[in-house]
RNA sequence: CGCGGGGUGGAGCAGCGAUAGCUUGUCGGGCUCAUAACCCGAAGGUUGCAGAUUCAAAUCCUGUCCCCGCAA
């Protein structure tokens, strides 16, 4: 059987190392090189990075007409596509192509978290309970025909980079699983539920940003779900200041405002009143300055009780 | 050449033209039932690298390497 995989973000890579194991893979098609990061520079998506050394053709088509382009000049003839955390959505005329059709790996539970960032909404949401589908690739997004599911719990202190390397991990098998059924012609279809439909935008600027008014459990699981990328911050001394890690203490003091640094501990970081609750601040990162522990944070910026934050 | 911050004893910071300082850590000693406690003492830095200016540079200038925030 042949296989087109298009990724590009790390989470697909356990998949195409699997699929490239198991199954002839005509193609790899991944999202172009493009400036990014400090100083603009070009860099190549994860995917391409780990497809260089193996043998396989790798296509960056910038648009849909530039893929199906590719595929009609190269001749490109797969029984199946697959899709894993590609970020274009292909076009009508592509899903037709393939005898047995095309299918995408997701991070969540659908018709739950639809859209771009599952994993950290899951996360930020506080939820116990996520999981992985594999599903027929339909013109809405993530919107097809569900093949096979499977639940995950979430361990209450979970960052959304842990829980992406353990879905990572677990959907590949998955999808081993479905790709294999379907060439058998044995794998199931059933259509999502449209009264169950959530969805999961990317992040933005605001989601990144903590608002101490919110309690205490919603920051923990907000940084939790910005960790490692991109961060949760508030702001101190008019500057940035990134939180990476947390958790939530007992509330010993009162008379602080949301924001206001509660108490320090040479040893375990700063806690800040919240809303409701305090949060002990364990890591942390200046804006231009690597992450640091938030001991010795405390240690070169002189933080009292009755500084604050945001 | 997208914008910007920074590289100073093990760690985190200050100093921004002329004895390199602070917090913490380390080592030794003391006090204490005890301590994330306290007291006394010590070690530890050619201030990222190269060069320039100066009577004198961590501090001004030039170049170079590295780290990071924003933006994308």
């Amino acid at each position: 059987m042949k296989i087109l995989f298009c990724g590009t973000a790390h989470f697909a890579l356990p998949a195409l190392k699997q699929i490239l194991e198991k199954w002839e893979v005509l193609g790899i098609i991944t999202q172009p090189d493009r400036p990014r990061g400090r100083g603009r520079k070009i860099a190549a998506p994860p995917v391409k990075e780990f497809a260089l050394d193996r043998s396989v053709p790798v296509y960056q088509p910038k648009t849909a007409g530039e893929l199906i382009q590719i595929i009609e000049q190269e001749n490109l003839k797969a029984d199946l596509i697959v899709v894993v955390a590609y970020g274009l959505i292909l076009p009508a005329r592509v899903l037709d192509l393939p005898p047995l059709g095309c299918i995408n790996l997701h991070p969540s539970l659908l018709p739950a978290y639809r859209g771009a960032a599952p994993i950290q909404r899951a996360i930020m949401n506080g939820d116990k309970i996520t999981g992985v589908s594999t599903m027929y690739l339909s013109q809405e997004m993530d919107a097809g025909d569900i093949i096979y599911q499977e639940k995950r719990e979430i361990p209450k202190d979970f960052t959304a980079g842990e829980l992406t390397d353990v879905l990572a991990e677990q959907g590949a098998q998955l999808l081993v699983k479905t790709i294999s059924d379907l060439q058998q012609g044995i794998a199931p279809r059933q259509a999502q539920d449209p009264n169950q439909v959530s969805y999961a935008p990317p992040l933005s600027k605001e989601d990144e940003r903590i608002i101490w008014k919110r309690d205490a459990e919603g920051i923990y699981n907000q940084i939790r779900g910005m960790n490692p990328q991109p961060g949760a911050y508030t702001e101190f001394r008019g500057r940035i200041l990134k939180v990476w890690s947390s958790q939530v203490v007992e509330e010993e003091t009162t008379g602080f405002m949301p924001g206001d640094v509660v108490k320090t501990d040479v040893k375990r970081g700063f806690v800040v009143q919240t809303g409701s609750g305090q949060l002990l601040l364990t890591e942390v990162q200046p804006a231009g300055r690597p992450r640091m522990s938030a001991a010795e944070f405390l240690r070169g910026y002189r933080i009292t009780a009755g500084s604050q934050l945001g």
